[in-house]
DNA sequence: AAGTGCATAGAAAACGATTTAGCAAATCAA
DNA sequence: TTGATTTGCTAAATCGTTTTCTATGCACTT
């Protein structure tokens, strides 16, 4: 048995030329249908499969999406909301019939830049879902022609499949004043500018309520840091006029809080109400259950597929740049107490 | 500004031939120092990328490594062990200048078999990491003359990178044993034979210490199925004869047991002692920190690549089966109690 | 009968690399 | 000097497609 069929071994096969089996195979219709039938029956027969490489090398057209994803310090493939994005873009794409490659961030010293990848491997777009955007060649990938999508972060061009920050924090926000909960401390997961919507909604919220915004409700902690987020809690524990409530930058600070207090002796909602932000799977098996945002991951990856191929397929778009924002969905939990001063 | 510069741009520039320049790039030493030196610099300046396609066509190499993931229930990349072994892969072959691709897992129509696609893709091997071993499809590819990597299945012909079922969970007895206990509940997890070898260790360690082997307190658990194993928690909390530990199939399960048991008014680990199994990242974050054996994912993806990477570089080693065995390590946490009994 | 249009098929030129075979010049051995 | 070997380079074939252009036959007009 021959190891790979060809189109040419197919023609000689049929009598027909290398040409008329590519139609043939191509389901064009500059071919009688009756030629067209008897070349793909062959083709079946001798497992025919195509040949990508040299598809693609006269096509140009790769069908091939790479995917940038780094792997700082907690976020990539490791952290469950990068995975449940990615899984879900994975499916999208691969419904369309394309393929998902991964950019190489290795550190290896003969390693392309993204550009460079990209024109090597002819990808016919890329999904950057968590990068170092401050990296020259991550700036240089953006400013080329090739379409992206961006997950989180707003750049010129392209497309920003988004959660929605400020509206996500909004509900929370609501949700706990309707606890009747009215000190509301606040931290602040990390300094990147796409989260600010946060920061804005809760002054906005509490402006709006005539509510004092003190600065010592507000504090600033990095997204994943467990620690910190013990040590910010031990400190809003300590102010003079404890708030009710603190709102925590993500899930497993939450946690931090929650089990340094509970080590302190205090009951959670009881004494104290905690709520987390991205709903990542523990929420539901730390007791309490943490109230939280659950960032609808599933929208997200299939929002970034979809938007990713149209612009691949229809060019016109491409250029255009534009925000796709996907609501959260407030996941109750257990852990925000109703409280006294409830007023509605 | 040329699109894309390829050799036959340096051969001109140059004025040497095409083949020339492509011995420059490649670096061999069928060229003078001096000539190889101008055209790399000439192909520097220009940003010479090669053309992935053209090259791989002609040399049949691809340098690019199917990924097969599939995503049954709780498995694949939402899965923070398959995700980890996934990651560890991935930089361990990046690093030795290989690329990953996605094997294609979607429901679509015309969706080629996994075979088909690596046929198509011209990948040089495949790393399965989890399948549903039954399915036709991929008895097809494991009979293939690809080399391949798999993740904890037995496959003839191929490589098996495993965890040490039977050493790990020997080493967690001898921990529980250390500690007093001798009544130890085990709940085994799914039917799958790779994992027989826990079993056999929890029955083999049982016979050497002269310890009854009690049916009631051997149970089968779905991995990951939190509600089963709280549920299974109550069975074993109903027996007459008590054990003072009990032993989990995986984590998830184990925080089910150990959320019911808490919620029953019980201290852990002071009522029972509870182990779970896998070392996935949440064990540090419940309370009390649950005993675990921690699956060593970062020594499983560095060595399924290395193994996969040398069957594709050195053929003679194509076809000898092998099982690479990783052990894990046991992860104290706190919800082992030390007990009366303790005799050592 | 000549011209027009259409459907079908094939020849051949790409795409951009690798690789083999061969040639000329340079080096070496005798 | 002659013959053999080495060195450095090129021409050309090849990988397996896609695509453009041309050719042929046939049916229709007029």
């Amino acid at each position: 048995m021959k190891e790979n069929v060809s189109l040419k071994d197919i023609a000689r096969i049929c009598n027909v030329s290398i040409s008329t089996v590519s139609k043939a195979m191509n389901d064009r219709n500059d071919i009688s249908a009756d030629k067209k039938e008897e070349i793909q029956r062959v083709a079946r027969e001798l497992n025919y499969v195509p040949n990508y490489m040299a598809s693609t090398l006269k096509s140009k057209r790769s069908k091939n999406i790479g995917v940038l994803l780094s792997e700082k310090t907690g976020t990539g493939l490791m952290h469950e909301h990068f995975a449940r994005i990615l899984n879900s873009f994975k499916e999208t794409v691969e419904e369309r019939g394309y393929t998902i490659t991964f950019l190489n961030i290795s550190n290896s010293p003969n390693r392309l830049s993204f550009m460079e990848q990209c024109k090597y491997m002819n990808f016919d777009g890329v999904f950057v879902l968590c990068a170092d955007y401050s990296a020259p060649e991550i700036k240089e990938l953006f400013a080329s022609d090739l379409p992206i999508v961006v997950v989180d972060h707003e750049i010129p061009k392209h497309v920003n499949v988004a959660s929605n920050h400020y509206g996500d924090m909004n509900r929370l926000m609501q949700f706990v004043y309707d606890r009747g909960h009215r000190r509301i401390a606040y931290i602040h997961g990390g300094m990147s500018e796409v989260t600010q919507g946060r920061m804005e909604a809760y002054k906005v919220f509490m402006r709006e309520h005539q509510l004092p915004i003190y600065k010592e409700y507000i504090y600033t902690c990095p997204y994943r840091d467990y620690e910190r987020g013990s040590a910010l809690t031990k400190a809003v524990l300590a102010l003079p006029n404890r708030p009710t409530c603190i709102l925590y930058p993500d899930d497993l600070v939450a946690v931090g809080g929650l089990n340094t207090m509970q080590e302190a002796g205090m009951n959670i909602p009881k004494d104290m109400s905690i709520a987390g932000y991205d709903g990542i799977n523990f929420v539901n098996i730390v007791r309490p259950r943490i109230t939280t945002i659950r960032q609808d991951t599933v929208s997200m990856g299939i929002q970034a597929g979809n938007k990713l191929i149209n612009r691949i397929e229809f060019p016109e778009e491409k250029y255009k740049p534009e925000t796709v924002v996907v609501d959260g969905m407030i996941e109750p939990g257990e852990s925000v107490a109703v409280i006294g001063s409830r007023n509605n």
